[in-house]
DNA sequence: AAGAGTTACAAAACCGATTTCGGAAGTCAA
DNA sequence: TTGACTTCCGAAATCGGTTTTGTAACTCTT
């Protein structure tokens, strides 16, 4: 029970001035029926006390929280996701604005998340909720929508016809990301994906396919290779497509932590990036800048999505229909250094990387 | 007044049963003062209704919101502190055991973070904060120590007296680095530091100093650098420390983004970075492990220090007294590939620099 | 068998706000 | 002057829990 010292209530308020309290909540919810001058005296009296309504006691009356909750995934042990940082970072300043705040939280398993996302609902501590990383068949969606809680989705799922989201045109993107290799003179282009539980993995891969498809380049199935979405991910999604008999001479990732991991694998191969092998990322993290060569990347801003998201799921809350609430937005190409015309034919580089793996020359820290 | 549906209170247990709703809480929190019987049948009724109770309504009564608080700063549009990310992360997972949930604002400004301070104080929205990026006359540890508010740093201020933190010994591992550096052969070893307000930079050009001393190096002021903690800062500081004349052979950062730019810089310039110039990070930052080279830094583990920081919250919200609650753990310095014996004298170096400079060979997409 | 303790629970107070209800005082028209 | 409206605000209900208080029904004592 111990009290906050110095914790002041409306009734001190009310007492201080010598007014019911329900007076002094009216005055402070701008209702109209308080004269001037008793208004003056309770606003006077509000700001020496330096009262604060408590959250708590609002919001039991009231049925709202002014709290929205995100459940972030995690791995077991490996760092936190930039993106997802960046993206908080976004709901977070969104929220700031409109005086609402961001509950977050973490889950290591499916059941997990779902178990959070359970005991959050059923004790009401957000009024709704941000999910990420949103699966084709997600089961977050399905229990949100049938316990009709409010949520948005960055990402859609097989069906997104009865929600708020926002999402990037993931298959334009990377028919984009296929014309501009094939126009810098590729012809043999890999694709390095991640679990096709990941909707945004797999339209990515759909967009693949259509960009291929509408060059009428053949497509070629060894020329897919999914991954687990992190740079070892990369490493070995490399590893595979180079080893084969004709390597593609460009890679397009589904992500920038796999194509950290494809530009790591490179170098140790000294297979020169952006000549020998292009490599091309999405999302367009920060530290993609840094990399040698700067990657080139699709961007989508985390933080962009983060606030429109956000900015979403309050509108879903002032009562409008999800439905009327989704929006696609494009990816942008960053053009860094990571990209440009093949120096060889496939075969040729097929010749120099097998020479390179039998020398095995660059050997640094990093293992594998 | 938008009631969630499907949402059961205590009345409904209490009615299904035919008791009185104290008796469901009494059942709920374990008083012993309940037949086994009614016990038994109260249970079964709140496992078929499905029933968990309101935080909002248990935590007005208990005084207590079970959520802890975080106020992370954010610079005007760059991107989010990965060490910060990783950071949270652990908070969450430790949070997680414990049923607490962790409230995440961001503030732009030392005012507007005071002002979310104040309001999540003041509208008792969360039980406790824990504060990061700790500066030297730190004014949140004022304010929240005024207030009698609980809280934990990370990191210290001046006095690190009267309340509970944790820290990394930040001058036993900058004096660390220099007798590594020196043992290595480098004899001039330059610093690229940060504003010195926030304490951890404070501490680490300290300990830079106690280690030259220690080894009897004399200390030359030029080769401290203070710059922005980024890795434009890093960028600007190799230009700084590179272009003397007698420049450093090694550079000690104060954190891993000041070294990245600093490692971008030297690739800019054509300086083999682990021979020509060893650099030397601070934070362990798994991406520092993709660079090229691979970064050698001080780690400290965030996520640990998340789930440390978040504990020793947890232990003053239990009332322990925070004094007891101080507690200073080592960095360890993870080599990697960025340090290295001189391949060159100062002047040797310098001589390169100044040639490369005005030949400007290596031109990325990174301008300055 | 009567007074003293226990046991097991109902009833009510309480946390700190918001909102509804109702009524005293003042204003206005007839 | 009186009835009808306003204006302004006090009183009380309410949100959904927890905790205190009180008491009926038993069980022990002696």
């Amino acid at each position: 029970m111990q009290r906050i010292p110095g914790s002041v209530t409306i009734d001190d308020v009310a007492r201080h001035v010598g007014v019911a309290k329900g007076t002094v909540s009216r005055v402070l919810n701008n209702y109209t029926d308080i004269s001037d001058a008793t208004r003056k005296r309770i606003l006077q009296a509000v700001k020496e006390l330096g009262y604060q309504p408590s959250a708590t006691a609002r919001n039991l009356k009231r049925g709202r929280q002014d709290t929205l909750g995100i459940v972030i995934p995690v791995g077991h042990g490996s760092g936190a996701d930039p993106f997802l940082a960046e993206f908080i970072d976004g709901i977070a300043r969104a929220l700031d604005e409109l005086g609402l705040d961001l509950l977050v939280t973490t889950a290591h398993s499916r059941e997990h998340m779902i178990e959070t996302l359970h005991r959050l609902v059923a004790r009401r501590k957000v009024d709704g909720f941000i999910i990420t990383r949103t699966e084709v068949n997600d089961p977050r969606v399905a229990f949100l929508s049938e316990k009709e809680f409010p949520f948005v989705a960055h990402g859609r799922t097989s069906d997104p016809s009865g929600y708020a989201w926002f999402d990037i045109d993931n298959e334009a993107a990377f028919a984009d990301g296929v014309r501009h290799l094939y126009s810098l003179g590729h012809e043999r282009i890999g694709f390095i994906g991640g679990s096709l539980e990941l909707n945004f993995a797999l339209q990515r891969l759909h967009g693949y396919r259509q960009g291929l498809e509408a060059l009428g380049v053949p497509h070629d199935p060894d020329l897919e290779s999914l991954q687990d979405v992190s740079e070892k991910g990369g490493f070995a999604g490399a590893r595979a497509l180079l080893s084969l008999d004709r390597p593609p001479t460009a890679l397009l990732c589904v992500t920038d932590a796999l194509a950290i991991g494809v530009v790591q694998f490179c170098r140790k191969y000294g297979l020169k990036v952006g000549s020998d092998v292009t490599v091309i990322g999405y999302d367009g993290l920060p530290v993609g800048e840094y990399l040698d060569p700067p990657l080139t990347t699709f961007s989508q801003s985390a933080q962009d999505a983060g606030g429109r998201v956000a900015r979403k799921l309050i509108d879903v809350l002032d009562g409008k229909d999800p439905k009327s609430l989704q929006a696609l937005a494009k990816a942008v190409l960053i053009r860094r250094a990571s990209d440009g015309a093949p120096s060889m034919t496939p075969d040729e580089l097929s010749k120099l990387f097998r020479h390179r793996l039998n020398h095995q020359p660059h050997s640094d820290t990093k293992g594998e």
